[in-house]
DNA sequence: TGTACATCAGTGAACGCGCGTTCACTGATGTAC
DNA sequence: TGTACATCAGTGAACGCGCGTTCACTGATGTAC
């Protein structure tokens, strides 16, 4: 061989113990540790020290990963949506008539996955998005697909409430307000409910709404 | 008061107002800045020299009349409730029978001229509740009569799709969902709704999703 | 009524805290020959 | 294979920016007599 391995080939793990492996170790550790004080503290609260505290690390080593906080979340994010696209790669064709319960329950129940599985990385987005109107933008473009996804399954059903714009607007709302009340701000009387008390109410909300009631 | 008058513009007239008036318009004066800071910028964002200099005044004189930033917005918070307190006094008993559409309306429209109205101070509370564990007990207060007023009037409706007051929570969340995107994101497929469209979306929807669609 | 002093609202430069960010340094890993 | 040097990940004390907050000062209003 003409000398060892090179220690960077792009896709393989690099081998324990190397300086690759540690630093990629490291990052790892203060991702993990960001989204622990994210939801304890929130993002906004979060200092970066808090981070690599939590993370057992220096306060230095941050910014030879993340060039600030604004990065680390960008990661996440990244981190989200990649796992995301491999989740709706894996999907098979769904039931796209929503004026069947079924349908709708389907689609209640993968947003309430997402919600569920992401609640800290998309809570601190939406902190982040107050503040900073990067992120503001970013959250848009993380909702629209699934608002123009929703639009269309509404197109073509018979006596909407509203422009198929405007009812998914509302239910989309509906689902996200819920979601956050559930899993996020831990207000009591969300507490009581179950996943799948949630789900079916969310589905019942939305077909009754979508369909004026009719079975 | 005394019988003096109450003095000009400050720049024109530097007419004998009393000292007492002269307080209370530079007070005035503050929270409408702040008002407009918080439009502009958001809370979170707005510095208090911001807010000083939309009133034109210097950065010291803000310590004449608040503690800090949350002390301001405190005494916004009390202005709407004392409104609102005058507000609910003037109201007639209204019709408690959501199986009614009409009844429903009526809630709704409340809302949402509540919403309209108090936008500014409701988002700056948001925005303060999730940096603030104070703030956010506060929004918890000022969000809870409503739902259980409005969880009280779902009692006795049969054929609701959960517990009222899962229903309720439910409910609530799609208003201020749909208000918010209406009233303060300005999110582009929201503002082409106009005021009357979204309170008949909404009405339809509550309608629908309480009553099953039976008119 | 006028005069002298007290008090108050407002001013803005200066101060200082919190926290993000830097940087000289250390020890370990990689490379050259 | 061994040796000398280079590079890198990590460290943590120190630096400095931004912004909240203070405070000595000013001019105007109120009060005492």
């Amino acid at each position: 061989m003409t000398s060892t391995p090179t220690p960077g080939s792009p896709g393989t793990t690099p081998a324990a113990g190397t300086r690759k492996a540690r630093a990629a170790e490291t990052e790892a550790a203060l991702k993990a540790a960001a989204k622990r004080v994210f939801a304890r503290a929130g993002y906004l609260n979060a200092r970066i020290t808090d981070i690599t505290a939590e993370a057992g690390r220096s306060a230095g080593s941050f910014y030879n990963h993340f060039a600030d906080k604004e990065a680390l979340l960008e990661s996440l994010l990244a981190d989200v949506l990649a796992e995301t696209d491999r989740a709706v790669a894996a999907d098979p064709g769904h039931d796209q008539d929503f004026s069947r319960r079924q349908s709708i329950r389907w689609h209640v129940a993968r947003f309430w996955e997402f919600a569920r599985a992401h609640r800290v990385e998309l809570v601190a987005l939406r902190q982040a998005a107050l503040v900073d109107a990067r992120f503001a933008d970013r959250l848009t473009a993380l909702l629209e697909p699934d608002l123009r996804h929703l639009a269309q399954h509404l197109r073509g059903i018979g006596g909407l409430p509203a422009e198929p714009e405007a009812v998914a607007l509302a239910i989309s709302g509906l689902w996200w307000q819920f979601a956050s009340a559930r899993l996020v701000d831990e207000a009591p009387l969300a507490r009581s409910i179950s996943d799948e008390a949630a789900v079916d109410l969310l589905t019942e909300l939305t077909h009754r709404g979508i369909n004026g009631g009719a079975a």
